[in-house]
DNA sequence: GACCGCAGCTGTATCGATAAAGAAGCGGTG
DNA sequence: CACCGCTTCTTTATCGATACAGCTGCGGTC
């Protein structure tokens, strides 16, 4: 059978069958109130016609697709792709698909893959979110399940997933002065930017951090990004270098962006760990295999993607549950850059 | 509005505006026909009643849904989320949405992906094959336009752009032995792999290269690959550099093993380009980020998901269309690792 | 023997949109 | 004035599956 034409519907199966079509219906979803020498003759049929089920009929009848949709800043990363490998994974235990988007890391994007969620017929959407303003009314106008992935701040209005951004910078910060650095950097996107929440989040944990160590938090040590990945990165470590900051440790507020620190360290012959400690966050699977291997902050990404399935699912079966907080857990994960 | 209940519809809009449910429809689908004053009416009630149009009634009414499915081995890979987010453009630019699927790399995956793109609704399917026997039988039932993606070998049945395997694996070598390379390895999948196209092509394109180069084309100089990508590439560099081959110069096979080498030379104190030059195949963005960073064969991937969005898209306007093969374009991207 | 309960199956309306054919209004024409 | 062609809008019949009420046959009960 080739495509086009051909297409056999349950009444063709019924009729083949010599039964009703809602026995048809019966039979293909384990309902009960079928005898069994039915049920056998239909599945024959079924499976002699190469019936298949028609899901936008189902669909419209019953309100459900199975389908979960995930929507990301950007596929080309490598932090969502790890995070989106274990939502996949998780939601497939529970019997529901992913769809990906992509959102281009704007709060436009998010919108859009909002308002298009009920076009691409997804039960229930995991959001990423990353330029959203919380008190944006267009958010309460989706109507859809929905998970908040990564961003705080969520909390009264929204279930939500957060990393642990404020507690895993602090750590981060810790474990470079526990290695003996004095003057630690934070580079980290520009407020304002993109990411206003994790930007300022994971700053306050710096802070607190240095606090702690008695350590002086000296602006100049504040480096902002022009862009938060990794081309930003080498271009913030040139930065650094040329202009005669003087530092011993650095805290960048992503791995991508510790890789273009890594580079441009490399560029000006700034060598890691021995003229510098550097540690990042998201612990991606590149930071093992880098060179020097990266230290970084590793929240539990199987956890997040449990969680945030977990929660998307329990708000499809009961839309007025109230919605709830939890921050991943979280280890620091020591390489080559902090030894 | 909150969600549940109201759920407005076609009829619900027609009946408040004074016009009948196919006017709304027209005026939905910008159709003609529709005078501006009644227009003008039917967009206000949609705003008005915050109406959305069903997807499901349209697609069983239609037949079409406007998603085109990408499948690839793994979302979690650099080359794989550099090539959606190019597909998810080139799409976008001709009204298509884009669903990405993943195969696990296995056979298996990519069948189930077939199998069940009619249940997730996809008019058509990029299917960026690895595993697949372009012979198997469960191909032809699928029934729904297809383009295979990078593999080879598909010609007669699929549509199909495929990667310059065999043409830029040569060129990669002709560059090293251009550098002065004598002994040149190269790093691959063992046969058998899943990868089995990719991997023969590329070797093919090295033999080539030596041949042309008057180099002998050495058994040991072939190192296999007990996983294809970096952390199988570290390991074989450990053992490249503990078995005492003597080589200067190394292609992998993709630059996730070539990255994986580059950290593996770095754990033994070999040093990329000074001891030994490294060439890879992919051109993903790290590769310029790498210390060093990477020589590359670099198709020209927008390139690739233009052609495979125009393939599909052409296959769904016509099923009948005979099959076309189409090979990306490359160049060699010079970088450290080389020079 | 009339009646009940129940498992197993059927008939029909319905989900929300769209395609195709048909009606209504209107200026122009021989 | 009957008729034409055109635009604008309406009517009716689906698309394929599912919910629900209803029908049938049959063993059991008083």
């Amino acid at each position: 059978m080739t495509a086009g034409q051909g297409t056999v519907t349950m009444g063709d199966v019924a009729r083949l069958a010599g039964v009703s079509k809602m026995t048809v219906s019966n039979v293909i979803n384990n309902r009960p109130g079928v005898s069994e020498p039915v049920r056998r003759r239909v599945l024959e049929v079924v499976r002699e016609s190469g019936y298949r089920i028609n899901v936008s009929a189902r669909t419209l009848r019953s309100g459900r697709t199975g389908v979960l949709g995930l929507a990301v800043p950007h596929v080309n990363s490598a932090y969502f792709g790890l995070l989106a490998e274990h939502v996949i994974e998780e939601a497939a235990g529970r019997g529901f698909h992913i769809a990906i988007e992509q959102t281009g890391a704007a709060a436009e994007g998010e919108f859009e893959v909002i308002a298009q969620s009920h076009k691409l017929q997804f039960d229930g959407l995991i959001l990423s979110a990353s330029g959203l303003d919380p008190a944006d009314q267009r958010l309460v106008g989706g109507g859809i399940p929905m998970v908040m992935l990564g961003e705080r701040d969520f909390a009264a209005s929204f279930d939500h997933v957060a990393m642990p951004n404020e507690e895993g910078t602090k750590a981060a910060a810790e474990h470079l002065a526990d290695r003996g650095c004095r003057r630690i950097a934070i580079v980290t996107g520009a407020l304002g930017d993109g990411d206003v929440n994790v930007v300022t989040r994971r700053h306050r944990g710096y802070l607190a951090a240095l606090l702690e160590r008695g350590l002086a938090a000296e602006p100049e040590l504040l480096v902002a990004l022009d862009e938060m990945n990794a081309r930003g990165g080498r271009r913030a470590a040139h930065r650094m270098v040329d202009s005669g900051l003087g530092f011993d440790g650095a805290v960048a507020v992503t791995d991508g962006v510790a890789q273009g620190l890594l580079r441009g360290f490399a560029d000006r012959g700034v060598r890691v760990p021995d003229d510098v400690r550097l540690i990042g966050f998201d612990d991606v699977p590149d930071a093992e295999i880098m060179v020097p291997s990266l230290s970084t902050v590793s929240p539990d990404h199987r956890w997040m993607a449990a969680k945030a399935v977990e929660l998307v699912t329990a708000r499809i079966e009961d839309p007025e549950r109230p919605a709830t907080e939890h921050t991943a857990p979280f280890t620091i994960a020591e390489r080559e850059s902090t030894r």
